[in-house]
DNA sequence: TACATTATGGCATATAATGGCAAAAGATAG
DNA sequence: CTATCTTTTGCCATTATATGCCATAATGTA
């Protein structure tokens, strides 16, 4: 799983280096290098195209006759795009993703289980900078369930 | 499947790019780059050929005692148009298509699973624009049943 | 310290999107 | 039935973007 976090510099044509560790579980769980990446709250997530495939599989199976469902698989299918690593281990990530997360150059890289997400460093230090450790420990006591 | 979105504009006579990244779905999953394009709510939807010959199948089951359905059958299949792709990768989108979905220059084309929806930039700001996200996060607990 | 890997910048080339034009096909009026 | 107009289609040209590749700097490793 991808875990971790790393802060990197997207090029002026707008490509990123995927941090060697998070290719490795891709190569080793995966067997294949490429991601789908979607937008999401002010930041982007990238799943491994063969855990996207699954969701895909799973949502073309619903009905088409539930409007708010329809637009919500708009929503995430339509803001979701391949991004196929580089031989220099980078993607590319189109210019309308990275308007939607702000992102200029600098980029923070988190791994998060079974996908990544990607955060233009400015957003990320608002967001997660000071007040992240006590939010983390007001929600500790939900984790302990999990066997933290 | 078909995912992502793209801002394309319609030349005077008509003609659209077709996504190259549409178009090499259609190549390798269905070898075939022929589109049957219909009217739907206030957008076109594009089917590759071969998908399209699978909902008529399932169609064609259907039985024609049922008036409702049968007129929205005809209203289906009447208005769908097949719109081979050119060697510039554009399909030319008939005159009553293009007016039925008030689409004048400016287009969105959205991939949608096993479709392509064809919106004009007007309309699609207007339905999908600022409050699509607030839609999508409403209709999570939905999504989440699978696997989001 | 030497070597391998990773991150990233810079460039050349390929491909994509799209505008323009003219020939071909089809429609319409006289 | 033919002349004229309109629409469709093919093809070329241009621009922007994406992609591949090489070079170098930074980092980690034996």
């Amino acid at each position: 799983m991808f875990r971790g976090r790393y802060e990197h510099t997207m090029t002026k044509t707008g490509r990123v280096s995927i941090p060697s560790k998070f290719r490795e579980v891709c190569r080793k769980k995966y067997s294949d290098e490429t991601f789908v990446i979607t937008n999401f709250d002010r930041y982007l997530i990238a799943y491994p195209i063969r855990e996207w495939n699954e969701l895909e599989k799973k949502l073309s199976k619903i009905s088409i006759t539930d409007n708010k469902v329809t637009s919500s698989i708009r929503y995430l299918m339509g803001n979701a795009v391949d991004c196929p690593v580089d031989n220099q281990g980078r993607v590319l990530i189109p210019q309308s993703l990275r308007s939607y997360a702000a992102i200029e150059t600098e980029v923070v890289l988190v791994g998060m289980l079974k996908k990544i997400e990607i955060w233009s460093k400015e957003i990320w230090e608002k967001e997660n900078g000071s007040g992240a450790f006590e939010t983390f420990i007001q929600s500790r006591e939900v984790l302990a369930g999990y066997g933290l």
